[in-house]
DNA sequence: CGACCACTTGATCATGCTCAACTAGCGTGG
DNA sequence: CCACGCTAGTTGAGCATGATCAAGTGGTCG
């Protein structure tokens, strides 16, 4: 396999800000015009290939991102190689954990992505100054609490069919192809993926793949591609 | 059984404040004088039997508490009534969820409790007028953020021996009796709460507490106590 | 003493895991 | 252009962990 890449793109600029579909994130979009100049300044734009570890569990913090495009996996793994996914983060939401000097999980991009990359200390000094900023921030841990519970659900008390039910569920609320009724999207993550967030075998995740294409909830386009004719008929298989 | 009750045990005041074991908490650690007397003036201190619920899922939040003493599990259940405990919460901490209308959880006593009420909108403004509290919850969100990600790792990927351990271990984490190796404990959960949080059921729970304790690792001194009699022996059980 | 409840233990079952073979897609090199 | 190998995914057979169903134990309270 090529070894994940990542590229600086080009040096942040306030320019490049005024465009960025993250201006009016959690991070971007509690900052005042100067701040947002000042922290342009001092960011990177970087794209990384899917793979490619953002922040490696047990590492130092000296970094944190926000995602441009692309969809990127927290993992946590255990010394005997087992391993789970504790979150999946979208565009434009913004990766790491302000003020905590060692990380512990690691941050992988899923698929090809883009981040901007701003620097530890600036970003903390902002946050130690901007209200708006904390509270942005602030309001994000507290969605991503009620994301990881609502997963604890799944992974302690659904089936494997309902697991990947859940999943494809997830995945599909984010996909920008969707029609009143059907939705089509990419599937960001392998089975090992899949797997890895469902506490499945990559086997079973594969079966009830089957399992719910025979049964004509999902259309499985290609490998990577999934059609969900009726989000209605997904979401009955979740719970029963 | 006897439906559970709660009890107003007084109207709190800076007095009682004075010498809480809560005034250095995440709430009131973060309050200056004044206002922990004005937080003081509208709060209630109440009593609440084990398996009372003080916050109900889907309920509108009206008031946020601290937990003065006893354990709260916070809970979430399917329609068809399968339940998932997505957290444990140990005097100091805080219950609640700020700025949100609807809780997705239910809070409720594990153990004989007391719990100190504030009213919503007076928590919600000091919030807004007091960055140290703002800037202590948000740590707490992002600490019980960690926790709810470590035990996605325990539910997805852990067996239940391996669980169940990991459970005696949290637990173990929070007593007070501790000597240099040994600890000893009051198990604050029942089999079914336990089962619960481990995503397991009773049976399985029970066999591998019994499965321990022929194995050594912990004592069952009677059916809610337990000693571990070497902390490093349960850890390695969590592991492998 | 008896009823009840929480828990334990046992026997059997089934979901999902393991191991293994097979298939499809894709890039590489002859 | 096709053969080849490699990787990712699928499918099948058998197995094991943990669930289910059922009986038994022990402590508590009226």
């Amino acid at each position: 396999m090529d070894v994940a890449r990542s590229e600086v793109l080009e040096i942040g600029t306030s320019v490049a800000c005024r465009s960025c579909q993250a201006r009016h994130g959690v991070v971007c979009g509690a900052l005042s015009a100067g701040q947002l100049i000042e922290l342009g300044r001092h960011s990177l734009r970087r794209k990384v290939d899917a793979g490619c570890e953002i922040i490696a569990q047990g590492s130092e913090n000296s970094f944190y991102s926000n995602i441009m495009r692309g969809v990127v996996k927290l993992c946590k793994v255990m010394p005997d190689g087992r391993q789970q996914i504790v979150g999946l983060q979208f565009a434009p939401d913004f990766v790491g954990r302000p003020f905590v000097r060692e990380s512990t999980l690691s941050a992988e991009a899923a698929t090809d992505a883009e981040i901007c990359v701003f620097p530890r200390n600036l970003l903390e000094r902002m946050i130690l100054e901007t209200r708006e900023l904390q509270r942005s921030l602030h309001a994000q841990a507290l969605i991503e609490l009620d994301a990881a519970r609502e997963w604890m659900l799944t992974l302690g008390r659904r089936t494997a069919e309902e697991k990947v039910a859940s999943l494809l569920h997830l995945i599909a609320a984010h996909a920008e192809t969707a029609t009143a009724t059907s939705t089509a999207f990419d599937l960001s993550l392998s089975r090992a993926e899949i797997a890895d967030f469902l506490g499945l075998t990559i086997e079973t995740v594969s079966r009830q793949l089957t399992r719910l294409r025979k049964s004509g909830v999902i259309r499985i386009e290609n490998i990577r591609h999934i059609t969900v004719p009726d989000m209605d008929a997904l979401a009955k298989k979740i719970s029963g």
